[in-house]
DNA sequence: TGGTCGTGTTGATCTGGATCAAATATCCTC
DNA sequence: GAGGATATTTGATCCAGATCAACACGACCA
């Protein structure tokens, strides 16, 4: 990424190893200063807000390699938490030293903002399906998601486990939990997929894309076209 | 903001001024490589992302003082479209010139940083928007959104004009435009706004307030509590 | 003055997915 | 390994909001 090995090496010095936390562990909590970022070495991570009614949205599943807490900078306080839903390690990186660090580097100044991007277009990813896509559509789409992140990390697209509850997955896709648990069942009928409680074996790839893409018409068709 | 007076100037002169735009102009179009972040000055501004359907997804509009276009620094190409709502001042700023000054200046690279996750957050409201609230609660929190922004800006917050047609309010906040048409027509029933056309007054900000709030259960109660 | 087009409103109907209700299946805890 | 708590599944019903279908305005123009 444009980085010397020198530079890595300055990145390496400020990132703390913590011990490896567990199912239920909390990263952080929303209304906590902010003061680091995270990334998940090994497990996994979601990260949800509080809703007025007292609720909660889940904002998000965090894979290995991907990044927690960018939306606390601007307020310099979290306004999500972070729970760790199996066992896992986490990485800190405290933000102080890490800006100091990219007004050095200008390469690593890049790296920052293009993360930061990136995660907006992630969340325009979350718009388009929470605005426009069915349930079918939806649990597709995640489980795609997941497949392809998990691939990315050299990890197998097609044979995984769900470290996160169908109530969960639910919440995350604005979808009821019973909604989501009839479609793993109808998925599996369909022959797109085999599941066994929290193991999923994706086994038509290429139609589950299809789901997602542009064959089924969405809610219907809703809105401008 | 912790900028000096010279920084300010250093900044000013990377930023270009360009004519006014008229409605239907577009800063840029999805897949348009990426150069510049845009600011609006005066008018406004919708972005817009194309959904496999041939629909799209409205996914947001730019009041003055708003900045456009972080979302495309990841991939160094536009994500989405930006089409000018009536006529506006925008101005350019090239984001590589940005880039080199945000190195030579730490306070500003905060800015960067602040403004990118500020952006993410919105994201977020976006998605427990979507995720969890009904019709009347998506287009309570959109006027008093609309409201807040232009009160920010030294406008009346409860006396405004929408630069957007009741097709794409709709589709911003995921539901149909007879749905947005009705809920016109019942909160002025209900004596929360006057409507005219385009013409909007806020009667009773505290009401609406709660509407969006923890009165109403939003969907039921869907989901975790 | 009348016609056409785009936008907005209103009414009637339909339906995807939420809710409600129960029956399992799993998981802990001691 | 029994007993209670929790998660998941399945079935029946319900309803908010989408869709379908007219109709009402302007705005603009010939």
């Amino acid at each position: 990424m444009g980085l010397t090995s020198e530079d890595i090496e300055r990145l390496d010095e400020i990132v703390k190893r913590t011990r490896p936390l567990h199912r239920g562990d909390f990263l952080f909590r929303d209304g906590d200063r902010f003061r680091s970022l995270y990334v998940v070495k090994t497990g996994s991570v979601k990260t949800f807000a509080p809703s007025p009614e007292g609720g909660e949205q889940v904002l998000g599943f965090h894979l290995p390699g991907e990044i927690i807490g960018l939306d606390a900078i601007d307020k310099d306080q979290h306004a999500c938490s972070a729970k760790v839903l199996e066992t896992s390690a986490i990485c800190e990186i405290p933000f102080q030293r890490l800006e100091e660090l990219t007004s050095a580097i200008p390469s690593l100044q890049h790296q920052m903002y293009r993360l930061l991007s990136k995660e907006i277009g992630h969340d325009t990813d979350m718009l388009l399906l929470l605005g426009k896509k069915n349930a079918e559509e939806r649990l597709a789409a995640f489980l795609l998601s997941l497949s392809q992140r998990l691939h990315k990390r050299g990890l197998s697209p097609s044979d995984f486990y769900l470290s996160m509850s169908r109530h969960e997955i639910g919440n995350y896709l604005g979808l009821a939990v019973e909604t989501v648990s009839r479609l793993f069942t109808r998925f599996q009928d369909d022959g797109l997929m085999r599941v066994d409680r929290k193991h999923i074996e994706l086994l038509d790839l290429p139609a589950l894309e299809a789901l997602v893409g542009g064959n089924g018409q969405g809610r219907r068709q809703n809105q401008q076209r």
